[in-house]
DNA sequence: TCACATGAAATTGTATACAATCGTCAGTAT
DNA sequence: ATACTGACGATTGTATACAATTTCATGTGA
């Protein structure tokens, strides 16, 4: 009864993985050998390979037939896909919701704004908190395959990325910021805002001058 | 040197589950059992067992922890999901390309059309085809994320679906008439077919007024 | 010196074997 | 009759073992 809800060991083994790429711990370009992973971790290969194969769908690492998995290289332009991605879906959401966000919704985000006062330094805690924040606006629209698209783009690599390249505010700012416009409940002024938001993040989107 | 492209085992049970689930053989809600399909394709579990997680991600089946795997049911929410989905990803995809899609492409999506022509009844031939057709429009905005996107969101069965339902026009018709307005190289009229091409797939869509 | 063949080591791909968990269905007590 | 218990079978989760492929170093010949 004490093991309600535990975890398989491919999910653990995700996790574990995940963490020491977006910490930096496994580099750009670094090879990821199973086996090494899994006398580090103690488990077998099995559930490595499983939890290699899961992160390869989130574009964080990449697989070469009978060769390997390396950590994925990720250039300005993946950057700047993620980016336009989470743009288009964030704003599909806020269409589909008419601007009306929820106060318990509105609530999470606020405190999800507050929480990352302290944290411009600990760049995977933001990443991670970033990822909650802008989860709230996907789940508003309650559509469940939206939520998944958006979750399963492997965009925390990116958007740690982008945390290094902008210097100009801090993400506390940017994102107290879009939360205001989301507040408004005004649907054209929420999708400016989120527009705004994913522009500001890479130079090459405002180059290319592309209207989401 | 023969097996210059030889696809591993996993590719090919991925490609044989998916069809046998396309085409109604595994129907909603049948159990998937890991063990009857290695030793019905006469593999051992291993293959089986990442393909299924593979296709899982796709959201053609789902699991559950202990217990097994089962093929998903397609409620009409799905339907309305996925159109939502396919929908906004195109039309980023023309935004981007700014209506200009090249010749090439348009030649490709002509000749799919014109296959569509003997296909009304064969429904996976169908669902190949009308696959292949949109990521044309996809691959035109050469945003290789959203390319990945729009492939792993698992439109097969849906799309599938919506075939059945929809007895006003011929798909071939359809894709004709999206076609054409694919040739004006006109941004906003390709938008405009974009939506009506997957409004008339679900009233759902149609119900709800929803502005993509 | 360079191109090419060759073979061993390392790594992935696949198969088999074992462990843990869950669902089922008697059986029993209330 | 019903609710609970417990053991059995089936299925997934994990570990180990083997096969196939690639890589890299080494050596050989021109």
């Amino acid at each position: 009864m004490a093991k309600l809800n535990y975890r398989t060991l491919r999910q653990e083994v995700v996790d574990e993985i995940r963490q020491k790429i977006l910490t930096g711990e496994f580099k750009e370009g670094e090879r990821i050998k199973e086996n090494e992973i899994a006398t580090l971790f103690g488990v077998s290969r099995g559930p490595v390979r499983e939890a290699l194969r899961q992160i390869e769908q989130e574009g964080l690492v990449h697989y070469e037939r009978n060769v390997g998995c390396s950590v994925a290289a990720i250039t300005q332009k993946d950057v700047y896909e993620v980016c336009l991605l989470r743009a288009a879906l964030e704003v599909l959401s806020v269409k589909l919701c008419h601007g009306k966000i929820s106060k318990g919704t509105l609530d999470k985000m606020r405190e999800s704004v507050q929480r990352m006062k302290g944290m411009e330094t600990d760049l995977y805690a933001l990443t991670q908190e970033d990822k909650f924040f802008h989860n709230c606006l996907v789940e508003e629209a309650q559509v469940s395959r939206l939520k998944h698209t958006w979750w399963t783009m492997g965009s925390n690599h990116a958007v740690l990325l982008c945390a290094h390249q902008n210097g100009t505010k801090t993400h506390y700012d940017q994102h107290l910021e879009l939360l205001q416009c989301c507040e408004s409940g005004d649907t054209a002024k929420i999708v400016e805002a989120i527009k705004a938001h994913y522009n500001l993040k890479t130079d090459y989107v405002q180059r290319t001058q592309l209207q989401i």
